[in-house]
DNA sequence: GAAATATTTAAGAGTATTTATTAATTAAGA
DNA sequence: TCTTAATTAATAAATACTCTTAAATATTTC
């Protein structure tokens, strides 16, 4: 069984319906590198279905969350959305607004540790580090 | 020196005026513990000063986020502050919204290391952690 | 495979939060 | 005290997201 179909009997498998739209998005958000906000992920789709509506890449986006497929990032009022919910932190840059991914076990440990002790829990393990990364150092000290 | 003679100076030595609305908003924020959007802050000011204005919160919400007096923490369409700058990690329930201050050594000393390793840098470090608190627990499995 | 029905789509209106604009006011230095 | 540039308050505007509704479509039932 393909990708799209494996998509499709989730989607059914959720009590939801299984569209073009859905699909096209789901495909769209996997293959993704680079954390896309609500609107870029509309711009993608569009190319191949210029009838889509941005409701629609909304109301799918908020689906594929409550199903746990994607995780949502919200930084300078602006969702992004992440298809890796591998236990992984990500380093968010305040000055060129990119994410990125770091799977180190220490952390995911350490972070456990602490929900743990806590009494805090998450389905999908979602830490965000705020700063500034490397080439926007650089570049702002040259 | 009282603390509102040094948030006036603090102001000044930064080249903002240390208006009577700014002093009001910086203690406002700096007594709080339930990290409060703008529009908590500007309900507990209008108690005291009726003629304050919604911008006028924001824009000094801004001013003390660029002079790294507070931190902003983004949840949910929402923007809320934190008058804690001292390294620590923010559990957020997304159940009940409320955020939880966890001081612990051994993480932010990893995150710190994280962050050299990636070429990461903060001045403030902001250190989100995303999940379900131990009360919401309790109430969701009863 | 066709009809029934229940959900979903697309379009645009609506909402909530934050930022920008502007005339009147005020803090701070000369 | 006076001058000047910054700030305030009020409101308009922008932005991001959600809601509403009639038409279209996926799934179910026969």
């Amino acid at each position: 069984m393909d990708n799209t179909q494996k998509i499709a009997e989730a989607l059914r498998n959720s009590g939801y319906k299984a569209t073009p739209q859905r699909i096209t998005i789901v495909e769209t958000i996997l293959r993704s590198k680079s954390h896309p906000s609500a609107e870029e992920i509309y711009e993608q789709v569009f190319r191949t279905h210029p009838t889509i509506s941005l409701s629609t890449v909304y109301n799918t986006l908020n689906i594929l969350r409550d199903m746990d497929f994607i995780k949502e990032i919200t930084f300078k009022g602006k969702t992004r959305y992440d298809p890796n919910i591998r236990m992984h932190v990500n380093l968010i840059c305040e000055n060129c607004s990119r994410i990125f991914d770091v799977e180190d076990s220490a952390i995911t440990e350490h972070i456990d540790r602490i929900s743990k002790k806590q009494g805090f829990r998450f389905k999908v393990q979602h830490v965000d580090f705020y700063g500034t990364c490397r080439s926007c150092l650089t570049k702002l000290n040259s």
